[in-house]
DNA sequence: ATGTGTTGGTTCAATAAATGAACCAATAGT
DNA sequence: ACTATTGGTTCATTTATTGAACCAACACAT
């Protein structure tokens, strides 16, 4: 591992449960000498990524990531594009919608809408998102390559009693995943929440996100889930196009299985 | 140098005019090795704060700055605390109004805005002001640290035929903004752009960035003069106490008696 | 077709930079 | 006054970085 990448790696240890970290802490979280740890936070604050807040003379993320962020949304508009689909998702289901990006081997969040329908709704907090026990986890693996599943195997962390912790167990889902084009949480992240994702391909023409619902599991019922579902395909192939993707002519075609069933129900109510 | 801080600097030859580069072209700008510069942009690209346009196998900036730069909102909440004086500016001015931030030897903006008042108004784009020749860059100069003011020294572009390119005119300026309070930039920077500046401090006790405002050179009169100043004061006090700074107190006095001076313009009417 | 100048990317011996154990000085709590 | 922290520094050892030279692929012009 190169020296920048291990330099840029303690940027991850920020979040907004711990945004701010002492040298000691860093040198624990990383598992690094605290003198090689100095050494990079040294270099990150001399450019800008990080500083020492005056008070505390604790580390915190500098002000050089604000012009990159602006930059980057204006070479590649990722944010801009997804803020329709994302609203339009989070009203005709009455649920919490959010778009999150794959990074190496993790999933974060980009952009997340809040709907009024109900006044109990799932909070989608700021952390990353597991790729074994999310919906956007799931069908982000699902249509990734081998590298990315095979590194999302080793630590099968659990969270609720519902979380599949086995390779077997995951690459169940993930086949269901594939069949059905969509990834189900049910309860395997948060218990009381039930998440559905859909996976969402930029121009490199591989996974580069996925938009999820996630809903109260005591709402969930063949209705909503058919809504939900809809909707996700409808938002997943707009944001998908904005990003200059192609859904792959697979999923493609399960999704349009999917609409065609929409008549049925629709007749049963 | 660090081997961090050389990788990181790879990171600045991305502007919105060259968004993106290639592997010679970076090599050029940086005057580095390919080789080297080889390396450090695939580790740059491992971390995801660059990546490769499918297309072109250029390098652009990577999807990593976008949480990097939410958090640091979270954390440190610049841009939010902004908006409001920023438009009040631009709206009791008549004129455009930004906000930018001090950053190692160059200055960003964060944020701006024009106003409606006028049919022709002054068009702030992405690029980097320079410190010795734009309002914000004189205000900023004027209450920074003697080791800012050397680096800045070094090469003084001409921009224009008013701009300052000895080190002994710039001095004088700076005494000048040390004493009226504001960083006048009266063409120096770009022809017919009249620039006055004021500077922002935030917890570290220095200054952290400046507020200014853009008008037409031939729009500028006393009386304009002293409204956009007087706004300055306001805007500046606002965006200082919202950033946890403290306007030094010489400085605090100066822009006292221009508040004084008030009255006796308004008499004048 | 052959030459010339690019491009992105790779190799490997020489070298310069990163490393980490030990060591400060300064707080904070007991 | 003792102990355990903290942030930061030092320096001999080691390890990763460096860059000249070298590909193969492509583009343009002769």
């Amino acid at each position: 591992m190169s020296t920048v990448t291990k330099a840029l790696e303690l940027l991850n240890y920020f979040s907004s449960e711990t945004p701010e970290l002492g040298l000691s802490e860093f040198a624990r979280a990383a598992a690094r000498d605290k003198a090689t740890v100095y050494r990079h936070l040294s270099a990150l604050e001399k450019s800008g990524f990080i500083e020492k807040n005056p008070r505390t003379s604790h580390y915190r993320l500098g002000p050089a990531v604000l012009p990159l962020s602006r930059l980057r949304e204006a070479t590649v508009p990722r944010a801009v594009s997804v803020k329709q689909p994302l609203a339009i998702l989070a009203q005709t289901t009455g649920e919490t919608a959010h778009v999150s990006l794959l990074q190496g081997a993790k999933l974060v969040t980009l952009a997340r809408q809040t709907s009024q329908a109900h006044s109990t709704g799932v909070v989608v907090n700021e952390k990353t998102l597991p790729l074994h026990a999310s919906g956007s986890g799931l069908a982000v693996l699902a249509f990734s390559g081998d590298t990315l599943r095979q590194q999302s195997y080793a630590p099968l962390a659990r969270f609720t009693e519902h979380t599949v912790t086995t390779p077997q167990d995951l690459e169940e889902r993930l086949t269901n995943t594939r069949k059905t084009g969509f990834g189900i949480a049910n309860q395997t992240f948060e218990t009381g929440v039930h998440g559905i994702g859909a996976p969402v391909f930029d121009d490199s023409d591989t996974v580069a996100g996925a938009i999820a619902v996630a809903a109260p599991a005591y709402r969930i019922n063949a209705r909503l889930d058919h809504t939900i579902k809809s909707q996700l395909i409808i938002a997943a192939r707009s944001i998908t196009a904005h990003w200059g993707g192609r859904v792959p002519t697979k999923l493609d075609d399960v999704w349009d299985e999917h609409s065609k069933a929409a008549s049925e129900i629709g007749a049963n109510e």
